[in-house]
DNA sequence: GTTTGCGTTGGAGTCCACTCCAAGTCCTAG
DNA sequence: CTAGGACTTGGAGTGGACTCCAACGCAAAC
C-alpha cells in the first residue's frame, strides 16, 4: 500500500476561509447537492478534504462568473454521473465561456462609456 | 424664438423597446425616484422625451456593469442637485469604473481557469 | 363606434441565493 | 474540569431588484 502522506481534512470554519464561500453557503451547497455528502467524525461534524476544497475552487469559479446556481447543480450532476459525460460536460462550459466572454465584451464597451462620461465631466 | 424641429416623445412601451428595460421597471425607476417625474398627457399617460431616453441609456450603463440602484439613486440625486456635485460625480464615477476593472480582471482569470477545464477534459 | 391593445395605479408577489436563528452538542486550551 | 468558541440541525427570514396583478381608462385602426 502506498505511504498516504497528505491526507488533510478541514473543518467548515476553516473549509470556509479556504474556499471563500461563508460556512452556511457551504452548508447550503451540501443541502442542494452541489457538492456530495461532506465526511464526517464520529459525532457528526463536517471534515472536508483537498478534493472537496479542489471541486469547491471550480465551483467559486463557476459562480462568480455568474453561472446560475441551478445550471451548477447541472454540471456537478454529470460529474457525479462519470465519464460518459464528459462531451455534456465540455458543451456546458464552453457555453458558459461564451457567456463570460460576451459579458466581458459588454463591460469592456460600458467601462468606454464610463470613461467618456467621466472626461466630459472634467471639461465642466 | 428657436425653431424646434424635433421633439419626439415616446410612450412607456416605445420606451421601454428603445431604453432596453420594461415597462415596470420604467415606472419603478421614477417611483424610487432614479428618474425625474416624467411629463404626462392630459389624461395621464406617460410621454418620455430623448432626454430622458439618454438619461436611461447612462443608467442602464451603470446597471449593466453592476452598479446598485441604490448608489444610482445617489447619483441621480448629484445630478439634480446641479453642477456644484461634478467632482462628486466624477468619484462615484471612477470608482465605479476601478470596480468594473476589477470585475473583468476577475472574469478574465476565471474565464482561463474554465479554458483550462475545458482542454483538461478534451485529454480525457 | 367598437374591438384590440396599450396605458394607469397601488400593492402584493416572485425569484435567487443566500443568511440567520435557536437550541443544543462538541472540542480544546488552560 | 470548565469556559469559550466552533459545530450541528431544520426551518424561517432577508435583500435586492424587479415583476405581476386586478380593475380600470384611453387610443387608434378598421
Amino acid at each position: 500500500m502506498a505511504h498516504n502522506a497528505t491526507a488533510a481534512t478541514y473543518t467548515i470554519g476553516e473549509c470556509a476561509r479556504r474556499s471563500g464561500f461563508t460556512m452556511d453557503t457551504l452548508r447550503y451547497y451540501e443541502r442542494i447537492g452541489l457538492i456530495d455528502a461532506v465526511e464526517r467524525t464520529a459525532t457528526g461534524q463536517r471534515r472536508f478534504t483537498d478534493a472537496d476544497l479542489e471541486w469547491l475552487g471550480t465551483l467559486k469559479c463557476l459562480r462568480d462568473t455568474g453561472m446560475p446556481v441551478e445550471q451548477m447543480a447541472r454540471f456537478a450532476d454529470l460529474v457525479r454521473d462519470g465519464d460518459d459525460t464528459i462531451p455534456e460536460r465540455i458543451r456546458l462550459l464552453e457555453a458558459h465561456r461564451v457567456a463570460v466572454d460576451d459579458r466581458m465584451a459588454d463591460l469592456a464597451a460600458k467601462r468606454d462609456y464610463i470613461s467618456g462620461k467621466i472626461a466630459y465631466y472634467r471639461t465642466v
